[in-house]
DNA sequence: CAGTATCCTGTACGATACTG
DNA sequence: CAGTATCGTACAGGATACTG
């Protein structure tokens, strides 16, 4: 689940602040990926119980996004991934 | 790079020994994947600073592969990656 | 042993249009 | 806004056979 296509690019944006992450967000910081992959890559995290989504009843719609426990341990990892990717991007 | 499929798998034996490997222990290490899927996955993972590799001039061949001081750091991750997988895996 | 070459197929994914 | 439905295609990757 966690090395398909687009999973990594959902996680970066929650892996540096706590707060919840709108779906409009999420596309508007991942280009190249279409809508559809989206929600199948946020369908998984969230049965994997990475995140949990929580949608509001309003007009217009809005859904958040957040991390749960097991989800922010996982970003702890993914941290110190990016750390790796930053002191090695030169290469 | 290191979220196509079967690099992961590569990089796990070399996880936990220093020993080079070779590439028949990769194979047999990694059921269900092709001869030249693994083959194009070392390649990447050599072009990518990740393995090294070295050929021996031997009959029969004998080629190892070896992390690369920047795939050391990498298994760090990866071995962190590793643990919440195990920490998470009933779930 | 450590790969390459070739052929073939499933599927992941984008583009587009649509909905509650 | 936050998705879903449909269609079409590129390409990842398996099976098999082959090579230095």
């Amino acid at each position: 689940m966690i090395t398909k296509r687009g999973t990594l690019e959902i996680l970066m944006p929650l892996c540096c602040n706590t707060t919840p992450v709108r779906y409009q967000t999420f596309r508007n910081s991942m280009k190249g990926f279409s809508s559809k992959t989206l929600s199948i890559r946020l369908k998984e995290l969230e049965q994997g119980g990475i995140l949990n989504r929580r949608s509001y009843n309003e007009i217009p719609l809005r859904v958040e996004y957040r991390l749960t426990k097991k989800g922010q341990e996982l970003t702890e990892s993914i941290i110190h991934l990016l750390q790796w990717m930053k002191r090695w991007s030169s290469t």
